[in-house]
DNA sequence: CTGAAAGCGCTTACAG
DNA sequence: CTGAAAGCGCTTACAG
């Protein structure tokens, strides 16, 4: 497993120079005589010959792998926009490092430091969180798409979907369908994602007469978003007014919340409708009570993709906003 | 970002070679003299100096990348693995690139040409598929671990659970409990770890008095296992005789025999008792009515990757099964 | 105890 | 149209 063939293979076999192999691998087919090029694709072809990323990534300062930076792969959302990232990355001819945070700054930090050292030729950062090394990397100007959240430390080129209008369809939902009592379930330490997604909900429903005190919001700690439902569900339910209508902000959080109602007798739809904001395929088999703003995550990966690219090209990106379903 | 600090940027600064930065960065600190020692020290301090992997690699024919390719990331249990290999991972000094081959033979092997070319210094193989590839990196004595289905083409470290006693401890368990009509649910295209389960099952029920006529056994075809299940669901509560119990060998299979009984206005359980063989923490939230036998996939990863350390190592490593919880 | 030198596989001005 | 040479950052015999 110790031995590569190099250029110097293919070139001897080809009985010409490693600038010219070199050359020819990296399709410059014009700059020397088509005699000459098929005497080396021969060669290349006949010792099985692949160029090797790591000497071209010292060379060029830059390697062939890019870094996709999540907070938590456990949540089915993140796993499949790591899903399709790597599969677009691949057909583009990248090869994708997973770097899991845990939604940690110092974990980020490190991981954003190893990456760097490993040359990789841009960041996809899954609901980045703030940190050192983000400030630094954001103000080094390096390729990177944020996803899911936008940059908390900054600008940058962002993947994801219109969070308040979202928010605002499921008060418009809500409302439509004649719910008095709406709630609205978030995390506490939320990312601007949450935050968009609950005050677009908030802004619209006052938009169509609720006063604010007329709408429960209950924010939820814990480790997962399962935790943050289960935890805030029990203020929910457990107060004057028992909602009629409940926004979650992701898939998990409803879990949570409806594992809550369930422990308290409520009939979920009926007593109460639970809407969540993440849509993802599990919902269809295992929460069939659950109607969800379905996001597309299985296309983030090609939009990622074409992000970087266009950044590459040195072309701008701004961002990339895309359709969600509902109903 | 096309600076990078370099061992020549220390040598310079301590007024030393490079070699010998080179060597006390390696740790091979008594082959110096503890004053160069501790200027060195000062400087790479003082320039912020990381080794460069990539320069690294290219001397040494080996980087610090581990491959994880795994059959299917939507997969919830081996999205765990991967989470939790990563993790393993980064404790131990090495990055995971992550390759996901849709359980495609071609897929596979692009990946396993391209992560040679990586230089990568193991492979961690989730549920690979026979390839012409696989048996040239099983030929090839690279260090390889197989998880979760042993390698299909030869033999190899694997870590995975005993699934035949798994298989078998279900059918104790129904047994026990009176059943008398069973039932088992796997893919039509299994694997090692799927047939293990079954036969496991089969030959304890066999043991504890059923005919194989009494027992019904229904695979069933999909992309998914939540389809394989469906699918499968529709054959089992369509014949002559409904079980009352079954065995689905994986948790996204008993999601999809559920969506089908429940379909068909069965109770569950009540008419029917459902296992899985898998037990995700999501079972908790969103499927109580499935007992699991709980395989430990969050500590796969520090088992894959002592695994690999005692292959680099030049140590054996057969295989490593791990208990798994049942009730 | 320390350094000069070669080389890992590649790319890229530069000279011819 | 083609090649010799330098260099990306690192490691490692080898010589002193």
């Amino acid at each position: 497993m110790r031995e590569y063939i190099s250029l110097a293979t293919v070139a001897a076999r080809a009985g010409v120079s490693v600038s010219t192999v070199s050359r020819i691998v990296n399709g410059e087919m014009r700059r020397a005589s088509p005699a000459t090029v098929a005497r080396v694709l021969d060669a290349i072809e006949a010792v099985g010959y692949r160029p090797n990323p790591v000497g071209r990534a010292l060379q060029r300062g830059q390697s062939q792998l890019v870094a996709m930076i999540a907070a938590n792969l456990d949540n089915p959302a993140m796993a499949t926009i790591a899903s399709s990232t790597e599969a677009a990355l691949r057909e583009a001819g990248y090869v994708m490092v997973l770097c899991d945070t845990h939604d940690r700054p110092e974990l980020q930090d490190e991981y954003l430091y190893a990456m760097r050292a490993q040359m990789v030729c841009g960041y996809v950062l899954v609901a980045a969180v703030p940190s050192r090394g983000l400030s630094e990397l954001s103000a080094s100007g390096a390729p990177t798409v944020f996803v899911s959240r936008r940059n908390p430390v900054g600008n940058g080129p962002f993947v994801g979907i219109d969070d308040c209008a979202a928010g605002a369809a499921v008060a418009d939902y809500f409302a439509n369908l004649g719910r008095r009592v709406p709630a609205v379930v978030f995390p506490r330490l939320g990312s601007s994602a949450s935050r968009d997604r609950v005050s677009g909900f908030l802004a619209k429903l006052r938009e169509r007469g609720w006063s604010d005190k007329a709408i429960i919001q209950a924010d939820g700690e814990g480790r997962s978003h399962l935790q943050v439902g289960y935890n805030a569900g029990a203020r929910i339910f457990g107060g004057s007014d028992t909602p009629d209508s409940i926004l979650c902000v992701s898939d998990q959080i409803a879990y949570g919340v409806n594992r809550r109602a369930l422990e308290r007798g409520l009939k979920i739809p009926g007593d109460c409708d639970i809407v969540s904001i993440d849509g993802t395929p599990l919902n269809q088999w295992v929460a069939p009570w659950l109607k969800s703003i379905e996001i597309p995550y299985a296309v983030y990966g090609a939009e990622i993709v074409a992000g970087l690219q266009l950044i590459w090209r040195g072309e701008s990106f701004g961002e990339r906003l895309l359709p969600y379903k509902f109903g």
